[in-house]
Formats: C-alpha cells, sequence, structure tokens
DNA sequence: TTACTTTTGCTAACGGTGTTAGGTAAATCC
DNA sequence: GGATTTACCTAACACCGTTAGCAAAAGTAA
C-alpha cells in the first residue's frame, strides 16, 4: 500500500514548500513582513493548510532559528578543523562567526531576537552620543597614560560596549534559569580582562 | 490671553497621560503587547487623538528609547563620577551598565531592539548545545595548557560568545554608515585580548 | 448677543494580521 | 457501490495601525 507512503511525501513536500515560501519572504522584507496569508497566496493553498505542518506562525520562525543555529554549527566546525592549536581555533571560530552573521543576517536576526520597530540608533537617539563620550574619555586617558600609541580609543570604545551588550543580551534572552552569580563573574572577569589588556 | 497656554497644558497633560499608560502597558507584558487602541481605552479618548500627539506607535516606542538613554547616562554619569583613576570608572561604567540593563529590562530591550517571537533559546533549540561544546573545547584546552587553575571554562564560553554576540549585533543595529574596516579590526582586537587574557 | 472660525474629538471605515469553527467534496477503504 | 475518513476551503472572530470626514464645542470678533 504505497497511498500512505505518497500522501506523507506529498505532505512534506508542502511543507518544505510553505518554508521556501517563507522565506523567501524573510529574506526579501525581513521577518516582520512574513505573513501566512501572504505564504498561503504564494503556495496556492488556503491558510489553514498551513496549520496542518506548523501550530503557528511563530513555529515557522522557530524553524529558521533552528535552520540557522545548524548552519552556523557547522561553519564553526568547518573553521575549527583547519586548526590545530586552541588559540587559532577560537580566532578561527570567532572569525567565522562574524562572516556567518553577516552573511546570513536573516539568520542571525531570527535566531537572537534582533531588529525591532525602532529604526537606525544613530539618528533617531542623539543620546547615544552622550554615552560614547563618557566610555571614551577614560579609555583615552589610559592609552595616554599608558603611552599606547597604536592603540585606538574609538576601536576600544566599540569593544568595550560590545562586551557589556553582548553580556547582557544573551544573559536576557537566556532568561530564567540562568544562574546569577555566574553571570556576574562574567561580566567581571570580561571587563577585567579588557582593562587588563589595555594597561599592559 | 491664558487660554492658550492652558490649551497647551492640557495638550502635554495628555501627552504625559498617553506615555504614562503606555509605559505602564509595555512593563506588564512587553512591548509587543502595546496597543493603540488599549491607550485610547485606558485614558478614556478614541484612537485618532494618540496622531494628535504622536506620528504613529513606532514614535512612542522611540519616546522610551530615547528615555532609556537618558536615564542610562545618568546613571553612568553617576558612576563614574564616584571614582578617580579610568580604570575603576571604566569597571564602575560597566556595573552601572549591566544594573541599568536589568532593573530597566524593557528600557534595554526597547533601547536595542531585544525580544521576539523565539521564545527561550534553551529550550527551544538544542543545535545552541553543540555550538557550546564547540567553543568550550579550545578553551578548556587553553586553561589546561597554561595550567591556570583557577579559570572556569563555563565562565569564559560566555565571555567569548558575549564579545562575539555583542560586536555583531551592534554592528547590525548600527547599519549602513559603519565603517567596514573598523568593525573588523574590532573583532580581530577584542578576540585578541581575549587569547591574551587567557594565555598570560 | 450673534455670526464666524478654529479646534477638538468622534465614528466609521480600510486594509491588514493570526487563528479557529464548521462544512463540503474528494479520496480511500470495505 | 456505499460508508468513512481525509483534505481542503469558506467564513468568521477578534484583533491591529492608520486615515477620512463630520459634528459639536470653544474661542474670536462684530
Amino acid at each position: 500500500m504505497g497511498i500512505a507512503e505518497r500522501k506523507l511525501r506529498q505532505k512534506e513536500e508542502l511543507r518544505i514548500m510553505i518554508l521556501d515560501t517563507a522565506w523567501q519572504m524573510v529574506k526579501q522584507e525581513g521577518w516582520h513582513a512574513l505573513s501566512l496569508r501572504k505564504i498561503s497566496e504564494a503556495i496556492e493553498y488556503s491558510v489553514p493548510v498551513i496549520y496542518d505542518h506548523f501550530e503557528n506562525k511563530e513555529a515557522i520562525l522557530l524553524e529558521f532559528s533552528r535552520q540557522g543555529f545548524a548552519l552556523l554549527t557547522k561553519k564553526l566546525i568547518h573553521a575549527k578543523e583547519k586548526e590545530e592549536n586552541p588559540a587559532s581555533q577560537l580566532q578561527a571560530i570567532a572569525d567565522a562567526y562574524w562572516n556567518f552573521a553577516f552573511r546570513n543576517k536573516e539568520y542571525y536576526q531570527l535566531m537572537f531576537g534582533l531588529g525591532m520597530p525602532c529604526c537606525d540608533l544613530d539618528k533617531c537617539v542623539p543620546e547615544k552620543g552622550a554615552f560614547r563620550n563618557l566610555v571614551m574619555e577614560p579609555i583615552e586617558r589610559m592609552i595616554k597614560a599608558n603611552g599606547k600609541k597604536k592603540a585606538n580609543a574609538c576601536l576600544k570604545y566599540h569593544s568595550f560596549w560590545s562586551v557589556l551588550h553582548g553580556l547582557v543580551s544573551i544573559k536576557m534572552m537566556g532568561s530564567a534559569h540562568a544562574q546569577d552569580t555566574l553571570n556576574k563573574l562574567v561580566l567581571e572577569d570580561a571587563v577585567s580582562g579588557f582593562i587588563k589588556n589595555l594597561e599592559g
């Protein structure tokens, strides 16, 4: 009885069709523009059939998030394998991570819940400048005091902020169960590392 | 002729009423739950009056984003002023930044476009584990090789990932005009700093 | 006070969204 | 061939942001 199998195959095909269509939309117009009605039109089925394949809209986005993590992992493994000693491996992983993010912006945004009503931060929120000055001033003082001519304050400012924002936003996503004590330690460790690097 | 002034005052009052109501909603149910219709009901005015005070819904969120930056800046200035030498200042700023973020989650999410359809990353996406193992392995090797007993691999993993994510997401928000060359440099600088810190 | 003008705020609609209930017609099974 | 399951659709519900157009109130000037 190949009927059941054929049906399963057809169902799987439709599922893939939904995902392909949805992915095209996300790539072209961003994830907020994704709509079940537009998908249903593109696949030439009515809206409720989508619910036979995905519990809801979020489940479709989640599927992409999963795909994104799978792809990222693949890339990182590949990058790591090319190197032998751990320091180079970390460097390679970092590089691959960066490349993945900007070659697959849609994935990355989906994976980490980026992208919002707020447009460019720079243009809309002048207060950002005050923050920048605030952080840059002590950095510049340290650079001067330690006579590190080649150290770029602007660069260090970005680095400093990134560490902070990265820590915060990763903890915020991970939400509840992440141990509080650990996270404060991570902050201290990262910041003291940054400072040491700026001094020595 | 105090009439014009009274009207201005009343208009300002209504504006504040809108913001207060909206903020309450954001705090209670998150920024996605904010709706003009619910605001209008709460302030006991019809929906279109909101448009006399804000260009659209986004403008309301943007206002909060601005408030958030103002508050953050205030906190950081305060933290910085308490310290004298620049290293301590940076430490204090980092600490205040962290505290601000978690004492004002709603602000922070609004300011940096966090929060999305995706629920907990941990539960939904098992691929995260693979990533973790991947990064942690070379870190552990380095810790062993350098005989740094007190270095915590788990902690360092968090730190490493945070640096990466922070750099990426800040660059992604700032979008277009950020110089590419600078950003790659920031990555290199931050990662090499991390590695140096792990070695020495 | 009356007549005119501006402001204010409303109703109602437009075009969207995700989600679900309920029915019909086709496909499958006995 | 008749019964039953499955596939699929229509239509609705309950929302959403946004805008046009109108009525009533408030202010202005004679």
